[in-house]
DNA sequence: GCATAACATGTTACCGTTAACAGACCGCCG
DNA sequence: CGGCGGTCTGTTAACGGTAACATGTTATGC
């Protein structure tokens, strides 16, 4: 590739003359702007971006950081960040680290070291250490869709709590009694708000003690095994909450094997939509979040912070989760 | 951020020597080792690899430019790459075209700009323009998922022809005589590969005459559209094969609304699967492409190129499509 | 006991770009 | 006609890192 050097030397000017014209900065003389651009022409010169983000401290570049770019939330909420992003001139590196903490630090390493303007982190603990690493170096950082116990970092995430706590009565409502939690991880800050809401609406039911919980992962293989081990319980829960969607397709699995109709036999309901565009048949009891929405918004506060522009204190933006009720849910057969 | 110059002056050594015991070459002394160590963990160092790149001319960054991530099929590529990519240390950066050819022009300059060691590019159309562009300027490319008119460079793509004769057989000896072809822009070449495919397998049967093609877009949009003109055509074909997953969903829709059962009344199959995870119900008949191992022997390709390894002819790498029936095809009515 | 090699550290220059400063030339004003 | 401001272009240094070379010190061998 053609560097500044190569095009001052065809066009037979200075290179500082090129990088004038090239940024439309200071005096040029139409003719030597004619002749510079020819020779730019010629060469097919495109600047480098790394000589330049080395002299002024920024590469128009941000790193997202998240889970599995394959579960369909994500995949949206990536979306939506690449779009406010690239409207803004900046470029997303993404990284999948799987759930593991180890993988994220690596990551986070390599994007400081890239020099990255601010990143973009589902973190995969709920631990402050990334966001502290982050913060030593002085690289703006928005938390994406999970809490950290870190009170000064920006936040935009789903309302999980409210969401589970709206699903939980939707299948108290139906006449439900027995109904279990297949969540993710404890240290996960979705998989407590998910938790909390659940026992908020039993307890407000006066069925606090007719709580069961699961924990597992936020995997199909986690919800296929939560949910086999549910189903040897007796007395058999009539609903299951899957905290997750993935869960809930392992969750699915599990109760086709077992010959369970659902959602005659079993009602079944889920914390996160598939995009409609997936869905072939709309079956999902679930409460769904604006996954396009919360990588817009995160991605324009980074940008907005990077700029120097919006409010100092730190955000915390919670986007509201919606029940939409499907056919996976229904009153429990007792009930009919 | 510190920069070496910080770690030497706390270390009291001079920046070669932190350069030294960074990357572990030329002889340091154990004491001094261990003072700068402690000095780099002191100040949170982080070698800048700005700095770096612009010695070494590689950055240990791709670019991935696609057409939309939220395909699934898209998604599950993306995947394969970005894991093959970490594998050998590689950061991706990724950008959604639409389809556009000015987007993927604009893509295409920034990620030079920024240095990108090598591009993976799903083409918006089927011109050589982008691979020339980066060819001008030594950059490697590996074309994925699509043909372009450009016997020299390096292609990995799915076998769009036999999947798609595969898919039209299928559904001629379940019966069907009038089997209508939803393609996506004759401009991009798995379209032409798809309609190639079909229309191969129409004149073995003999029914070359019986072709019918709707050219649109990959969209769920277009799939509906062209559904909809299809069914007020006399007489109505009695199957529809949609060029790929989009388009059968938006196809589907129309077939619902026009109250048509599939496949009683009308079969329904496509190319590219949904991702097992979120086929609720599998109900696609279709011929899926392996995405993930697409994307991750495309990264390979890539990967050997900027190693030097591997042969030096262009490489075209074309993985077989494998024919899934489930049960959106069936005879047609008038069979049974 | 002295050349020689192995070890340990520092200096200089360069990667590609641009801010800051420095000239050179022009016309215009007093 | 001397000086001043506007226009146009060039030189130098710096961003952070490292290869190549230079220098000094210590151990090794004969």
């Amino acid at each position: 590739m053609s560097t500044i050097g190569d095009v001052a030397k065809r066009a037979g000017v200075s290179t500082m003359t090129v990088s004038r014209v090239i940024n439309n900065s200071g005096y040029i003389s139409q003719e030597t702007r004619e002749r510079v651009e020819r020779a730019i022409a010629e060469l097919g010169y495109v600047p480098n971006a790394l000589a330049r983000s080395l002299r002024f401290k920024r590469t128009k570049t941000i790193a997202l950081i998240l889970t599995d770019i394959t579960n369909p939330f994500f995949t949206t909420l990536a979306r939506g960040i690449e779009d406010a992003a690239s409207e803004q001139g900046f470029s997303v590196i993404f990284c999948n680290t799987d759930e593991s903490k180890d993988e994220e630090a690596e990551y986070l390493s390599v994007v400081a070291q890239k020099q990255v303007d601010g990143v973009l982190l589902v973190p995969a603990s709920s631990s402050a250490e990334s966001v502290a690493f982050l913060r030593e170096r002085g690289i703006p950082c928005v938390v994406l869709d999970r809490r950290v116990p870190d009170s000064a970092v920006d936040t935009v995430r789903g309302d999980s709590e409210a969401g589970a706590h709206q699903l939980t009565r939707h299948l108290l409502e139906l006449g439900h009694r027995r109904i279990a939690l297949l969540n993710g991880p404890a240290a996960v800050s979705t998989a407590a708000d998910r938790l909390a809401g659940y026992r908020r609406a039993l307890d407000e039911a006066g069925l606090g003690s007719a709580a069961r919980v699961y924990e597992g992962a936020y995997t199909m293989e986690s919800g296929y095994r939560m949910a086999l081990q549910l189903l040897a319980d007796v007395p058999r829960p009539t609903a299951l909450f899957a905290a997750n969607n993935f869960i809930a397709i392992g969750a699915l699995r599990a109760l086709r094997e077992a010959g369970l109709r659902v959602p005659d036999e079993i009602s079944l309901a889920a914390f996160d939509d598939l995009p409609a565009a997936i869905m072939i048949e709309p079956f999902f009891t679930v409460v769904g979040q604006p996954a396009y929405e919360m990588g817009q918004q995160a991605t324009w506060l980074l940008l907005n912070r990077l700029a120097g522009q919006g409010p100092t204190e730190p955000q915390e933006i919670v986007l509201p989760a919606q029940l939409i009720v499907r056919q996976s849910s229904a009153p429990p057969p007792a009930a009919r």
